[in-house]
DNA sequence: CGACTTTGACCAGCGC
DNA sequence: GCGCTGGTCAAAGTCG
């Protein structure tokens, strides 16, 4: 209960971890798998914050939602393909950003009406990175947390209204919650090679283990399953899927690397140990 | 020198 | 009205 009213304490409008209902990515997550991830983390919350999570999905479309590392780690596959209706929103939501100038901290606590993003990030190597470039403006002691809460804001492109809000997690230090608030009003920067231990290729997340000299491709099932489907791959992709269907794979999905790395090219400042 | 971080101060909203 | 709290500003410092 304490924990709950912890949780009650940040004020969040909306609640999730990985977007497993998102019609983006609901393909690569079974109902379990969804049930799991959702809420294993949080017990406190109860199915019953599903209407929240709609919000969450509403707000989780393409061109918003930002590219952090647990993203990738756990939904790794394809990009579908943007439908017409998911361009019209898009094309809503940035109309909504053109508010007008209000005084400068009135706007401040109005932002509590909007429904924020809430994410759970595992700190890779213990830094936290996604695609988007963030400036740091501010930092606060937070009630009830042993840790402050960092304040960025996004700074790739003049104008941009997207922040996000870094804590720790109390519970789990390794662990940060990240709230994104308001939308990138530009397209995404390229991608650095940040993420370290692990790459993408095809569409597919390679990730390369310090303890082994194998590589591990993410979600193999969920190629399957895309292949089923048929959609959602390049030309490259179905040559991978096809050279999988071949490959000799060892214990629990992982192939050797060589094989990968010539099928794939792995990047050398990629490179596993 | 520009971009970024740090940090104290300021302000608005909210509860009592 | 007052005090607490969270979000933001902006000057100073740091870094590459």
């Amino acid at each position: 209960m304490d924990e709950l009213a912890f949780l009650m304490d940040w004020d969040l409008e909306a609640i999730n971890e990985v977007p497993t209902t998102n019609p983006y990515f609901s393909h690569l997550f079974s109902e379990q798998d969804h049930d799991e991830l959702l809420f294993g983390s949080f017990p406190e919350f109860s199915k019953t914050t599903n209407v929240l999570i709609h919000e969450f999905e509403e707000l989780c479309k393409p061109n918003f939602y930002p590219l952090s590392s647990q993203t990738i780690l756990t939904s790794s596959l394809a990009t579908p393909k943007e439908p017409e209706q998911v361009k019209e929103i898009k094309a809503a939501s940035h109309q909504d950003l053109q508010i007008p100038a209000v005084s400068k901290f009135k706007k401040s606590k109005k932002n509590k009406n909007k429904s924020n993003i809430v994410k759970k990030v595992t700190a890779v190597d213990g830094t936290l990175c996604d695609a988007w470039a963030w400036r740091k403006y501010g930092q606060k002691p937070i009630k009830g947390s042993p840790y402050p809460r960092s304040y960025y804001r996004c700074s790739s492109s003049k104008g941009c209204l997207a922040k996000k809000q870094v804590e720790k997690n109390h519970l789990d230090p390794k662990v940060y919650l990240v709230t994104y608030t308001a939308e990138h009003n530009h397209p995404q920067p390229t991608r650095r090679n940040s993420l370290a231990g692990s790459t993408r290729k095809n569409n597919i997340l390679v990730t390369h283990s310090s303890k082994t000299p194998l590589v591990k491709i993410e979600d193999e099932v969920n190629v399957t399953s895309m292949k089923q489907q048929n959609k959602g791959f390049e030309k490259d992709d179905q040559d991978l899927l096809e050279w999988l269907d071949g490959a000799q794979l060892c214990d629990d999905g992982w192939i050797p690397s060589k094989e990968l790395e010539e099928l794939i090219g792995l990047d050398n400042k990629c490179q596993y140990q």
